[in-house]
DNA sequence: TCTATACATTTGTACCAACAAATATTGTAG
DNA sequence: CTACAATATTTGTTGGTACAAATGTATAGA
């Protein structure tokens, strides 16, 4: 069904408005249908999101400026999001002995073997709905939502 | 900027979740460009969203369940949205006569010329943003976008 | 060295969203 | 005509998000 069908449009939008809630409309399906998955473990998208930045570290401990500049949803509560994955003892923090007012975040193994659990999950999840699309069909996709954002 | 060099990843994505990695993170972007923008009037996207929607209707007044089957973000409190606009005066509700359960929602004569007055600023900046892609490229993004929701 | 400024994170607050349960009304099977 | 299920909306509660202000630390210039 195309979008304006499924948003049950009667009045005509846009070239730039329709491409818009397409895109809006398209993540929160996406996010819909994960968010679920990531509820089991008593986490949020954006939980998820803090663990793999933190994997992607390989060990060297992240600041949260560095944690923050690689989310998906920036915000500035960045800090209660790792409180909670501390209380799960999936992280660990402490102050950055060379300068105070950093903070080093680090995954810890039991953070690590959830995060690999959630993340088998959510690939199965997500092959599953965009297996509509191919391999050039997500390259092109990707290569139009990046000019999207060009210039920004 | 690509997306991985946008969120800075260090381990290499499938393409499934570059693909909905990067849907989230043009979706998120385009809420920041915009958000500020409706904050102005005193609402948020979801409520201008329910604006366009009562205006689709053309004077026919909707009731809450359609307007939630055409709402991009749904969700259950669409009383306590609609509750801000009548505080507004922006939109009426009343008690379908026919069906009590129902409510009728109608938007206003003010409802409407703020609206406009939204809509406006909101094309501008969709325009401006969107100015990097063709209407061909905005054709083939949506056709795409289409496709991963296709089956749902 | 005192002071101002920049940096990094935390906290307060108000609002918004998700989910479940409650309420009210209507339709229907016996 | 009554009990039960279905429909439509509202409300309670919990937790999340946004934004601003506050805190603590480091740096640089007079």
């Amino acid at each position: 069904m195309n979008i304006e069908q499924s948003i049950k449009n009667s009045i005509p939008l846009s070239s730039q408005a329709r491409t818009t809630v397409n895109i809006l409309y398209t993540s929160r399906f996406l996010e819909e249908q994960s968010a679920p998955l990531y509820k089991r473990y008593g986490i949020t998208a954006a939980h998820f999101n803090i663990l793999r930045i933190l994997r992607g570290q390989k060990g060297t401990p992240a600041n949260l400026s560095t944690i923050q500049e690689r989310m998906i949803d920036r915000n500035s509560n960045t800090t209660r999001l790792i409180d909670k994955l501390i209380e799960k003892n999936w992280v660990t923090r402490r102050v950055c002995p060379s300068n105070r007012r950093k903070i080093e975040v680090n995954i810890t193994a039991l953070g690590l073997e959830k995060l690999l659990e959630i993340d088998q999950e959510v690939e199965q999840t997500l092959s599953r709905i965009l297996a509509n699309l191919t391999e050039k069909e997500m390259g092109q996709l990707n290569t139009l939502l990046d000019k999207v954002r060009a210039d920004y």
